[in-house]
DNA sequence: TATCTGACGATAG
DNA sequence: CCTATCGCCAGAT
């Protein structure tokens, strides 16, 4: 059953502060948006968006597509793949951009 | 310990 | 609205 952020195989490898942000990425829904910032203080780590960033990038089973930037600019790079996929869950996306701004959760 | 590297953020022009 | 800069943070070398 297993959604639960502890059950990863890799948990053990993982720093606190990427424990800490695996959790709240978990805790995303089909729908919710969050910027890498907000991430980043609702993990603990306040000011350390740039560092959700990485995590995304070096951990790929997570629901990257859910994270934009603070302007609610799409992922540079995956933005047709991440349109689509916020599309599914319900999120419009405009000229690049989340239509609404990210915030929710 | 020192540097470099980013899926960032705020600001200025 | 867009680009350039600068400041920040944690991870990797």
């Amino acid at each position: 059953m297993s959604d639960a952020p502890e059950a990863r195989d890799d948990w053990d490898t993982l720093s606190e502060f990427e424990q800490a942000a695996v959790r709240v990425l978990y805790s995303l829904e089909p729908g919710d948006i969050m910027a890498y910032g907000e991430v980043a203080a609702e993990a603990g780590f306040p000011g350390a968006a740039r560092a959700v960033g990485s995590v995304l990038r070096r951990l790929d089973d997570l629901p990257w597509w859910r994270v934009v930037n603070s302007v609610g600019r799409l992922v540079p790079g995956h933005e047709v793949r991440q349109r689509k996929l916020l599309a599914a869950e319900g999120v419009k996306t405009k000229k690049g951009r989340v239509v609404a701004s990210p915030r929710r959760q």
